[in-house]
DNA sequence: ACGGCGACGTTATACGTAAAACCCCGGCAT
DNA sequence: ATGCCGGGGTTTTACGTATAACGTCGCCGT
């Protein structure tokens, strides 16, 4: 390391200023009125502004035993929804004098291997977004507060839970096909395996059941749009009875399914209608514009911070459930005549 | 706060060990070779294991006076390109010890309020990816070592620096459509006034220059789909020759300048060839995808953090200077014929 | 005239860690 | 026998801050 002018300290500050180091902090602390005379404060103020004085992090959090930081672990960057939950939870974080620090879990769902070593700063709390179960391991082990957002209701060591109604959004999407007429629907899941996986299909199921005549398969394929289109490609040149809906869990694997269908010749929405899921920009950026479902992924920072610090308050918050909601564009319109 | 079951400290563990505390860091820190006995290391291990001891960073950070942490600010996290930056310089700061906390200028492009109240962590060091200059001012005024990646070489301050050859990008996309025979470009640029605007119009210019017959002309929108719509439809219902090729600045130019062209019914390549520039996903997720010039996101946070850690060393490094590559898909071809 | 109190500071201490300086003891060369 | 060395620790100190505990001085009420 060079030898910078070693920052000044609170010490120096004091020196300059004529007074003891304990005023220092008083006045900087803004715990000063009643304690220390105007005029002196503004010595101490002016002392600290001449010398550049920054306090020393480090040493404010080992005297306070906390550091106002939290860490939000994020399966990937990349992805527009965990930028918008990281926005969210840092402006909340921001009104509280709280940081947030960033972790994105390197495997994606992969046991993150030490969010602590990495993320090195001292923190008071975690936020996870979206993580695997057993991704979680290393941080349970930490017996520090964790809230978790988008996950396993069943997952445990949370001590406070931020949930999407994906469910809902799920019901949404199919009653707004089921709505159109359409009444065979392939479901375009995510290959990896996780809890969401079987609330988006159990939720689909259970509006198909009610309409009679409607039948429903799913495939799968791996978050991405090459493995999509594949996938698609391949359901649908299946033989029997061609579905006139494509249920996509999400916007990236919609965006496959388009390559897809533009393939085989297939016009959307005129021939087959599709849907995705999360609403990320890309799904005003295809052609056409995607039907999808918006996920308040503000809020879910927002709230997901929030608990935190009502969980670091000492009180228990209530599990919060954020509302999704159709938007309808484009990609959806009502079966060809001939279906 | 709650009271939770005060974290063990080091102190702790050498009791339940039956050493001294001393011993205890020693044998952590893999200090103790020759030192300390085996068999003694081997029951402080068990005992920190046995209590779950985590050393306390902030105490660490306190008495090494360093905390092997960097702070990357970009203007906007949503952004994929940032996002890969940060992966980059997680990567090499991992190999080293380091962690890196992330910064988000809320701003955008205005002046970065208090990155250093924001992100709590104590830092060792600022890498500020793609930032306006004057945003850059309170960073400056921390006297902390600064690593500025693609910004303005004139801007002052940086004690490293890592560029991308923008130049030679937008020399290879003109050079490409040229070659292809197009002689009527049309340069879509962001309007966001900054040092690359400049340094892009002057390459174009000076491809341009030694062909004969070639002309271009730019317009300016924001850095949006919508805009960049509205600028392209405009500009193209002008009167007089139509260009036959799109320069555009970067893919959600390009993206909006798709829309525009699908409104007014001209097809990308047949009637008109349209450039981007990034490389984002959208390049491929866009229909016909997208010819645009990739560049090396991850290295020039690899470089960042590498240069950052050098000056940290009390080392000089030299300015890195990162090649784009054309990434030549379907958007291009040559002009059609009656042009 | 004296206790007391408010205004204004100061002194002293603790946070948890890393590491420099020190200490003890057994064996070995002189 | 004595000095010295090295293995195996321990004692002590410092990092910079926040704050509890403690002074001091002037003035006021009785």
């Amino acid at each position: 390391m060079t030898e910078q002018p070693a920052r000044p300290t609170s010490r120096d500050v004091a020196r300059t200023a004529g007074v003891s180091q304990a005023t220092v902090s008083l006045v900087l602390g803004d715990k000063w009125r009643g304690r220390v005379s105007e005029r002196t404060a503004g010595l101490v103020r002016d002392a600290a502004h001449a010398l550049g004085y920054r306090p020393n992090l480090a040493a404010r959090n080992l005297r306070l035993g906390t550091t106002r930081t939290a860490l939000l672990v994020v399966p990937a960057l990349t992805n527009e929804f965990f930028a918008r939950v990281y926005t969210g939870a840092a402006e909340v974080a921001a009104e509280h004098g709280f940081g947030v620090v960033l972790y994105p879990s390197p495997a994606g769902v992969g046991p993150a291997r030490d969010p602590f070593a990495s993320a090195r700063a001292a923190l008071d709390g975690v936020i996870a977004s979206s993580m695997a179960t057993e991704a979680l391991d290393a941080i349970r082990g930490a017996d520090l507060p964790l809230v978790m957002l988008d996950s396993d209701p069943e997952a445990p060591g949370a001590a406070a839970r931020v949930n999407l109604d994906i469910a809902d959004g799920i019901r949404q999407v199919t009653g707004h096909l089921l709505g159109l007429g359409h009444r065979r629907l392939l479901h375009l899941a995510s290959s990896v395996a996780s809890w969401t996986f079987e609330v988006r299909a159990e939720a689909l199921a259970g509006v198909v059941r009610e309409v009679p005549d409607a039948v429903v398969r799913t495939v799968s394929a791996r978050l991405e749009v090459g493995a999509a289109r594949e996938a698609v490609e391949h359901a649908l040149t299946a033989p029997g009875p061609r579905p006139t809906a494509l249920i996509c869990d999400g916007d990236i694997l919609a965006t496959g399914a388009y390559k897809a269908l533009r393939r085989l010749g297939l016009r959307v929405p005129e021939d087959i209608s599709v849907t995705g899921f999360d609403d990320l920009a890309l799904a005003t950026a295809i052609e056409p514009e995607l039907t999808t479902v918006g996920l308040p992924a503000e809020r879910v920072g927002e709230q997901g911070m929030t608990a935190l610090l009502t969980v670091l308050d000492g009180r228990r918050p209530e599990p919060v459930h954020l509302p999704v909601s159709l938007v309808v564009r484009a990609s959806t319109a009502p079966p060809p005549p001939g279906a």
